[in-house]
DNA sequence: CGGTTATGTTCGAATAAACACATATAGTCA
DNA sequence: TGACTATATGTGTTTATTCGAACATAACCG
């Protein structure tokens, strides 16, 4: 089992990969494989935004081993290479949930606590 | 639920988020107070750097609501604010080995091909 | 071959991150 | 109050990241 103290440098190659979710636009490219892989042109009219910045996105989560490639003649297609990482963005979508309900929540104290 | 598509404010919200993740001190700091809560002090000597660099960090990581701080006279103890944060963790390391073993027997496949 | 479409890359500018080092704040105790 | 300890912040520098716009490559078809 590697389930040990993370050294430096695991935590530096985890920070690396974590470094494929800092990005909207690659959390969007990432949940939009979730649903069937996609072309280039597709994402790019997906998500509405233009190709070149797409494929950059894409060559990052290549480089980082999270989308794989398949080529049909001259368009090639991506697809997810690992479902483990929609569960990761799921789980911190709820993080982020509860994180803000708490927030609500406090605001909403400080609120009532002027009023009084 | 809240079980949607992303659109680009939530991806946003939440690659904002895993900023927490992109610096390998920072991942250091939530392994460690995952085993315990910690003061700035100790976990200054825990990961052995210095001291204004703990704080910045747990200053990020406070703002985006993943630690939580207690105050007992000069010494302020911090601990995490939701587990889940280390069940993240603890997947990508995962995908991470995975993704090394499938370069490591690419590689190897490359050599045996080249030998024969 | 030339044209067309799909994808990838280069470049410069703008913005943001992280660090070391120095300094500030704030609580405690005498 | 003054000394001491714990924590936070300001500053300047260095390094990364992202983008648009232009350009390059590569496959296909006539």
């Amino acid at each position: 089992m590697l389930q040990q103290i993370p050294t430096q440098e695991v935590s530096q190659l985890e920070a690396n990969l974590c470094n494929a979710f800092v990005d909207p636009t690659r959390i969007l490219i990432l949940y939009k494989l979730n649903e069937h892989p996609y072309n280039v042109t597709e994402l790019t009219h997906q998500l509405s935004t233009t190709q070149p910045k797409i494929s950059r996105h894409l060559k990052i989560l290549r480089n980082l081993g999270l989308v794989r490639t398949t080529r049909q003649g001259v368009t090639i297609t991506y697809e997810l290479a690992d479902v483990r990482l929609i569960e990761v963005l799921d789980i911190l979508r709820g993080v982020l949930r509860d994180s803000i309900t708490v927030r609500a929540n406090l605001i909403e104290t400080l609120q009532v606590t002027r009023l009084a």
